[in-house]
DNA sequence: CTTGACCTTCCCGCGACTGGAAGGTCAATT
DNA sequence: AATTGACCTTCCAGTCGCGGGAAGGTCAAG
């Protein structure tokens, strides 16, 4: 199978897939005669492990961690465990700055009336001292 | 003052303030007879303005904006909620991403008992049809 | 035998910085 | 007067995870 087939059966864009190749988050790809790159379907599935990991928000260096242990059959669960618990911390993590923003925004943005007049909240704010 | 005092007082770290004037973001900043950048009080305003921005997560394509606003005493304060309105529905947007990525991983961290043995239910799911 | 869809490598760009090298300046101390 | 050390300057490169596009080779269909 060529790059392109497993980029469709995969979900992994073809130049990411040349991308993860060359960082050596997956091994290099056998060659066709012609140089064209040849992909197996347990490349396929491999790629789709990634692509799963990806979308959970794994960085590409958890992801191959995980990779690791996915082809490890002597693995021990506490260990993919400790990196899915460390991702989530940093997922909380954001959370919580987001929602902070979130509410200020939305503070700002109430206090707001947003019409025509030049004074506003939002820059007296981000302004204090300054203007106001 | 020197770029280090500006920095200092402002918050916005020396290399970044020289990378936003070369960005455009600020104008480029007066010079002592050595060549060195001279900040006056107002400069330091500006680069807090910036500084509260960018906290509240702000691009600063969006914080050019805001100060573009901030500088015009004609604007009129609904162009400024706009731009905060249409932040807070991208932050919005991240905060939704992330607890369904959250709950995903929570149900998957509760499922994984964690210790020497190789059967994860992180990794079944990563690779699901593949080992299970 | 040509067309068009694929593939290859290569390098550049994004956003928003951060680090570091190589060199100039300044104020204080010896 | 010389030196030290903290500052400043420019420039280049790297971060992360790709995506765009150029220049060229390959392949299957018509």
């Amino acid at each position: 199978m060529n790059i392109g087939a497993a980029a469709t059966r995969s979900g992994v864009p073809a130049k990411t897939i040349r991308y993860y190749e060359d960082i050596g988050l997956i091994p290099k790809a056998g060659r066709t005669a012609a140089g064209y790159r040849a992909y197996t379907d347990a490349d396929v599935e491999t790629l789709k492990f990634i692509q799963r990991a990806r979308s959970l928000g794994f960085s590409v260096k958890d992801v191959g961690d995980l990779l690791a242990l996915w082809r490890d059959r002597e693995r021990a669960s506490a260990d993919v465990r400790r990196i899915a618990e460390g991702h989530m911390a940093e997922v909380e993590r954001k959370i919580a700055e987001l929602e902070t923003i979130r509410l200020t925004l939305r503070t700002l943005i109430e206090g707001c009336h947003g019409d025509d007049r030049p004074d506003c909240p939002i820059l007296d704010r981000l302004a204090p001292g300054c203007c106001g």
